[in-house]
DNA sequence: TTTTTTCTGTTGCAATTGCAACAATTTTAC
DNA sequence: GTAAAATTGTTGCAATTGCAACAGAAAAAA
């Protein structure tokens, strides 16, 4: 029944059942758009993605919104990775989602009690956060980048190398595309029209294909 | 002679010791604007800051060049949390630094050994990453602010809030700040004056007081 | 199916920003 | 202590960007 997402990797299912139980595990499920409370008061849980996907999102004062970070089956969150103080970061359920819950601090505990497994699940959870680390770091490089034309060529670029493909279908509306850019969207669809007249990319229907 | 730093908490001396003997762990020294090399082939290596300052920098190929991370005596930085293909992201010694080094696969191996001292110490591990990232969700916070006066601001009032005070000293030349904030120095300087002109902040020789 | 909502595509205009260039000052190096 | 390098402070100007405001298309809801 569990599949061998990432924070799973190398753990054999039984022992994976047995850990979870011992790490007091729970599992809630989530319909799309609804708000993934993770959070009850007591602090390092760690959320676990089983099935579906959902972005980590900022809501400003002055309604701005900006999707952070984008999830999906396998991938962890947890208020440890966020701050306490900042602005509002929610996790949000972009389709309907089933998500398991641990405990941190069992499963440190677990791995001073000569428990084979959990050693394992937090080798693989210091992987997935790494990982995450990477990621912000990308999204910092593309944030400084001082033009919308730049930030419109280092996305493309980025999703490009990541398919392997000068083609590739924005997994983002133009809406979203210009939050996630953090610039205005008339004047980035402005200049997408350009980098089109220029002859950089092409456009059809969301279907990006770089020229160069 | 080995300091309690967060991520040796809760280690006593000789269980650090000797832990860090397992681990293989090397010392090195580098002097001021000196580049860390901490990577030599073979991954999963971390480094910790026994002594000193270093700031994690990005070196764009246009010769822009943007601090992403500063880190001080009892941090940890490590080519895990660096992406492989990205631009150039280098760790530079900005005081003279002791940084030790250590295997992270041998911590992990030893988790799993019944070494009671590896997990602590894996688990201060993970409470610094999750710091880091959590910095990270700020600094894109930042730098998703839309206007220079944004920016500074949001700048201001963070470092005010962290210093429990409305006046505090700037850490940034000017010309760093500028980096920091992803924007053209000139510009962000009249910004300044704008925001001394509208009364909202006073900067006496670096000191910048918040007046609202 | 029809209605409502969201998204796309566009434009004029004003404000902001980056760039270039320079002098003055401060800091660092020799 | 002097020379060299880096930082600060400033400005005009051109380019970029955000804002506001639409109309049409597409998607979602009723």
């Amino acid at each position: 029944m569990l599949e061998k997402y990432r924070i799973y990797e190398n753990i054999e299912e039984k022992d994976l059942k047995k850990l979870l139980t011992t790490l007091q595990s729970s599992t809630h499920f989530y319909k799309t758009d609804q708000t993934i409370i993770y959070s009850l008061g007591n602090r390092d849980i760690i959320g676990i993605i089983e099935q579906g996907t959902a972005n980590l999102m900022r809501f400003d004062f002055d309604g701005k919104r900006t999707i952070i970070e984008e999830m999906s089956t396998g991938d962890i969150f947890s208020d440890m990775f966020i701050s306490t103080n900042s602005s509002e970061l929610s996790v949000i359920a972009t389709t309907d989602c089933k998500v398991t819950f641990i405990e941190y601090n069992e499963l440190i505990r677990e791995c001073q009690t000569n428990n084979k497994t959990a050693p394992i699940l937090l080798d693989n959870l210091i992987k997935l956060i790494s990982e995450k680390l990477v990621k912000r770091n990308q999204r910092i490089e593309l944030l400084t980048k001082r033009s919308i034309r730049a930030k419109l060529l280092h996305y493309f670029e980025t999703e490009s190398k990541k398919l392997n493909s000068k083609s590739f279908n924005l997994k983002y509306s133009y809406t979203d595309l210009a939050d996630y850019l953090s610039v205005d969207r008339s004047a980035m669809m402005r200049e997408i029209k350009n980098l089109k007249d220029d002859k950089l990319i092409t456009d059809v229907n969301k279907k990006i294909t770089i020229l160069y």
